[in-house]
DNA sequence: AATTTCAGCGTACATCTGTAAGCTGATTTT
DNA sequence: AAAATCAGCTTACAGATGTACGCTGAAATT
């Protein structure tokens, strides 16, 4: 094994082992880098090896998590070009996200609200991405105007995220029962802003 | 002053305390022991005298911030009897409170999705209730069924309260803005409960 | 007046934290 | 083959934390 190869594998230890420190209710800003690095397996010192901060290993954890946001989109419309209902798929895909990755999703519910202002605005802004793909999908299929469709966008986002953040807590059974509940307001947003449109 | 006067006096003293370390970019679960004694001018192991643990504390504040959401609701009902749209003068009254009470909105933010189970869902108690009275409130003006109005109301608190997420950090001028947006967001909602129920 | 109660204090300790300093030994470069 | 690099280690230290223990003096009770 190269000693470049060794390195990166011993970051992704770091990280990894980050991430399973979120299991155990902790926030970003929770985490030691003692506790880190014996996740990691390796010594606390050998952590600035990799990072120069906790702050950094942070801020690459949340660009993980954007990273990750991203290919659900991509999934997302992917199976809706092959046919079936929007909200419905969307729903769905993002239900099964949060199901296969918790952690990635837990870190951006906590961090979107944390006590960090850099994660913040980091969360925030891969949200916003979120937003503005949404939106241009709107416009593409439902003919409205951008600001009309920004604003039915962001609602729908909400509604999503804050449903993704009970799901979080609950058994597979009740998420089933959390995404037919958002499904349906989602609808209600769709009506509505239809409605006003003409 | 009576012994049992200052003693509740200075329980006030600790609470106050713990609300002003939330500025700091604090949540409930990052504040120490210490930081409060220091804040109440008391010393740490005085601390007990009044609560046996830091949770004890936290719950408590918890539960004095859903005091505060529902003299909020009630001072909205008063301004509503009086006139005006129902949505417009709620999310202003929402809006003036988060001003008033930044840092009470801010614990219920934080804790809702924060690392402690027993805050969460705390807070999350008190959100719900908000929702049903909003539920009880939508029923007696809009006819329609339970279950629809339930899913309306919940859909516009978790609006109203993400947008107030936005407004927590923004400047007043940015929070007019935000306040105009989700105004008409929750327009869509309504207009699209509606129509699903006829 | 004598006794009990008890809010608040000071001291003390074990545990955790971040990180500075310098070493080691394998890998890479020359 | 010799030299340089550098990931990871050990040791060390100064802070911060929660909390056990026992004291004090004023207020409350008897």
């Amino acid at each position: 094994m190269n000693r470049q190869e060794q390195k990166q594998k011993t970051r992704q230890n770091i990280i990894n082992a980050a991430f399973n420190l979120l299991d155990d209710n902790k926030t970003l800003s929770a985490i030691s880098l003692r506790e880190v690095a014996r996740g990691a397996g390796i010594a606390p010192t050998s952590f600035y090896r990799h990072f120069k901060d906790l702050d950094e290993l942070g801020l690459t954890l949340v660009d993980e998590a954007g990273l990750a946001l991203r290919q659900l989109m991509r999934q997302a419309r992917r199976r809706i070009e092959s046919g079936g209902g929007v909200i419905e798929i969307s729903v769905n895909t993002f239900l099964e996200f949060i199901s296969a990755n918790t952690n990635v999703f837990r870190l951006l519910l906590r961090e979107h609200t944390g006590t960090s202002a850099a994660y913040r605005t980091a969360v925030h802004r891969e949200i916003q991405h979120f937003v503005e793909e949404l939106t241009d999908y709107i416009l593409e299929v439902q003919d409205s105007n951008h600001k009309l469709a920004y604003l039915q966008a962001e609602a729908m986002v909400k509604l999503v995220f804050s449903a993704g953040a009970e799901a979080l807590e609950a058994d597979p059974q009740v998420r089933a029962q959390i995404g037919d509940r958002v499904k349906q307001q989602l609808r209600f947003i769709q009506l509505g802003a239809l409605q006003k449109n003409t």
